[in-house]
DNA sequence: GTGAAAGCGCTAACAT
DNA sequence: ATGTTAGCGCTTTCAC
């Protein structure tokens, strides 16, 4: 049986209120039966309990944050920042993966509530109708993060549009003018269609065509990319860029271009994004659109504890040049 | 207010207990009682509160676990691991990251206490005498994941010894006499000492020198596989192959030689440590030796789960090859 | 300055 | 088959 502050309070010879009082910090006792508390505490060993005291303050200090893959450097980018203000602000933080699986979605949502979480983070997840009426239901705070909604839920991400537009226009400035996209998941309308839509308007703005065929769709994933530069490839033989929609698939593309011969960036420019933890480690280092996940973790938790209920936070992208893209010589303008 | 047993009792005009009895499949009611009840709890969409309950049951169904860093592909795959069967347990994990910090660690332990995890598991962390008092001063199962400890505590892990000495040997198989080795932290006797030991007891039994200017330590992370890969170049001109305690430093030394124009695997072989996702992402490609980190996550939990007290689990390791190794010619040996 | 006692939401005897 | 009641370990009035 572990001690418990009934055992404190006896072996101190004083009330359970008493103890009560000196652990939280509150005034009524003199500062010799602090004393004489603080030294029983100690001989015993003792340590309140969190679920008890939750049981009546109806707050558990702790977090729970959903998220897709943990084995992923993009939302675990993210769970670093969550975590380390969690433990600034005293609280822990319970993870729930996914795995775009909605039913587990639910499953954890239902956990979370069980267990009196004092709100809950939501990483790079499309919100359903059926988990925004869970989620109203239960009635715990929320913030999205690097994803967003149609319905009212405070969300921190970055432009996606904005900064799809200007990666484009970045490949453009270089000179590219067959520029090819991998985009991510074709259904994922929170994340994809701002992302094609800044691609498509950025090649509009400066006078040259959207092509369909230049568009390939994977799932963010390294294999996608794999899978999608050779799509691409077949369609397009005229491509000296291509916009990636996050590192992973940059990276298989990158990997998928080795295998083939194909010089990165001679013969064809690589731009990511995310600026995950790879992005530096590739060979050569890849050029991409950072999107500051780690602050955007912290800024998140902070959503919550601080009770801010409606927040649309835009947090700055940006470019983040290496070695992936090079200046498209004029001369192929002309050989064209 | 939350919605409770009592406002579901008051609602179906039966007893809390009753509730009770049904919410948890106990015996004791009759077919209709239970229909009604059911329909009631729909209603008011009431759902059990778990603090309640463990303040009773004194299970939480809640494991910590403890790792160094989470946006870290070696840990997050063990997390991946641990959070699968966690969940198919009807169980929920803490993570704590201990960002190598000794403070940091003993505030979660004691978290993890008040909060009455069920058990906690501790990913690739040396166990140092307070933390080894804490434990048992906490009374709450642990395990050991990708580590181990001198004290008695289970643990599940690789073979590093034997690992590290199979993978030297599969390097002198393909005829490389000049050997280094990129290790891990200088100080962790329970990862790095045996690895060590392995690729000198390697060399020695085939009848080659240990030299210790051909092992450099770095700490595990990229940044210093580069500088190990720098400094080993700069005191061994022929060395043709390096073995590197974790496949992130052997991204790392392959990202140097590849900025100093040396080819892989040509002039030099590489072989990793773990099998990482990053291991298969890499250009070239990387032979590594692979540690079962997802399964060995899974039996970490299974483990805690299980009661299993008293348990030193070795995986089986393996080499996976790809294309960092190659075949170091006869002439070489010659040339020599 | 200190203690007694009522509950937080639930489970588990013990009755009936 | 169902209800009553005593806690689990703690905080928090309300007395004194």
């Amino acid at each position: 049986m572990s001690v418990t502050i009934k055992d404190v309070a006896k072996q101190a010879n004083v009330s359970v209120a008493t103890v009560s009082r000196i652990l939280n910090n509150l005034p009524g006792y003199s500062e010799e039966t602090k004393q004489k508390v603080v030294k029983v505490i100690d001989e015993l060993g003792y340590q309140p309990n969190a679920i008890a005291r939750g049981l009546i303050s109806k707050k558990t200090n702790t977090m729970g944050v959903l998220l897709p893959k943990v084995s992923d450097l993009f939302a675990s980018e993210i769970l670093a920042g969550i975590e380390d203000v969690a433990h600034e602000f005293d609280h822990s933080v319970i993870i729930c993966k996914t795995d775009k699986d909605g039913t587990r979605t639910m499953k954890y949502l239902q956990t979370l509530r069980e267990k009196q979480v004092d709100g809950i983070i939501i990483v790079s997840e499309y919100i359903t109708k059926e988990y925004y009426d869970m989620l109203t239901r239960m009635n715990i705070p929320v913030v999205l993060v690097a994803t967003q909604s149609n319905y009212d839920i405070p969300c921190i991400k970055v432009d996606d549009f904005k900064a799809s537009y200007e990666a484009v226009t970045y490949l453009l400035d270089k000179g590219h003018i067959h520029i090819g996209m991998i985009s991510g998941t074709r259904s994922d309308k929170m994340t994809t269609t701002p992302r094609v839509h800044g691609y498509r308007q950025a090649l509009i703005d400066s006078g040259l065509p959207f092509t369909e065929n230049a568009v390939a769709y994977g799932d963010f994933g390294f294999q996608s990319g794999i899978e999608c530069m050779q799509q691409l490839l077949s369609h397009q033989k005229h491509l000296t860029a291509v916009f990636c929609a996050s590192d992973e698939m940059a990276i298989g593309a990158l990997s998928y271009l080795y295998k083939q011969g194909i010089k990165v960036p001679e013969q064809i420019s690589l731009l990511g994004y995310d600026n995950t933890a790879t992005a530096q480690k590739a060979i050569p280092p890849l050029t991409t659109i950072e999107q500051p996940l780690y602050k955007m973790g912290r800024r998140a938790f902070e959503v919550l504890i601080k009770g801010e209920r409606k927040v649309n936070l835009i947090y700055p992208h940006r470019i983040i040049e290496r070695d992936t893209v090079t200046n498209r010589e004029p001369i192929a303008l002309l050989n064209k």
